[in-house]
DNA sequence: ACTCCCACGTTATAACATTACAAAACGACG
DNA sequence: CGTCGTTTTGTAATGTTATAACGTGGGAGT
């Protein structure tokens, strides 16, 4: 699955099954070498998110949480994506407030996502730290990019000076 | 002001004063051509986030608002929002959740941000539709990315061939 | 057994945003 | 000048997203 385009992976059929058994097993595998604990919870949103390549918002984790037999109060739904986005397992989809699995899973990136506003789907795709080009993954996909979000944080000059 | 880099218009000192003047001008002129009403809710809140080049939230807006003396329930101040955001002379930062002037009115654009996480200053620059280079932009004006968010919002090839 | 840390339970509330419907202002046009 | 249709505003209520605060429990190391 790593040498496939992330792209393919969201917007083409796939063996799911497959796609969620090995971003488990990566999860596993990284939590155990980092000493991080993949509890119930986190876990279960893990798999929750794995099974869509849509993103979910908190509450609607939160009621498949329940459904699952999971406390559900809010705080039990964000402190389970907190510890999967620190970790690089989730990203948080911003102009939704939602939230999808990583197409990435264990490495350090810098991802891109194309939404669809219809059916909901997102495309995570890769962007250099320099640039990126949106456009060629967009169109090797066929997704047609109506508006792009750009927001970088970090220090201005002033407070880098500060700091 | 027009041939500024934008980067400057938030990071560098500059006369406010004039800053403001121009871009409500601007503003003016636009909705008399297009025959749209520039209320006085809504230019209040041009007013404020031209004052600023940080964002702010809608109810901080709702608060300043309710000082200048305008009725101050949320739809007042998402209702004006929405129509600068609609006409390009407000952008939603979406990572903030709160708006921001736009640094080039009028003009439709696809734009770009550096928040400063310390100071909340936000810097708009240009992203051009096939890529763009923020890092370059971003060294210009000594900003140090930590994190970028990058979501393109459209529809998918399958979503677009049923519409 | 002690204690430290981490995760979880629970209540409450903060922060952000929208719906819905009525009233008023405005513009076009006969 | 009416009056009709459209846009904007007033206002109350509610919906949605996210966090604060504080207490409890359980495992690892000593």
């Amino acid at each position: 699955m790593s040498e496939e385009n992330p792209i393919s992976v969201a917007f083409e059929k796939h063996n799911h099954d497959v796609c969620l058994t090995n971003a488990m097993q990566t999860a596993e595998k990284y939590c155990h070498k980092q000493k991080l604990q993949l509890t119930p919870a986190r876990r279960k949103v893990l798999e929750l998110l794995l099974q869509e390549h849509r993103a979910l918002g908190a509450y609607d984790i939160l009621d498949l949480l329940r459904e699952a037999g999971f406390n559900s109060q809010p705080p039990v739904a964000y402190r389970a994506l907190d510890f999967l986005v620190e970790n690089g397992f989730v990203h948080k989809i911003e102009r939704l407030n939602a939230f999808v699995a990583c197409a990435l899973p264990g490495t350090v990136h810098s991802p891109a996502f194309m939404i669809c506003r219809r059916c909901d789907m997102v495309a995570e795709t890769q962007s250099s730290s320099s640039g990126f080009d949106l456009l060629a993954n967009a169109d090797a996909s066929g997704f047609k990019i109506e508006q792009t979000i750009i927001e970088a944080k970090g220090l201005c000059q002033t407070c880098a000076e500060i700091e």
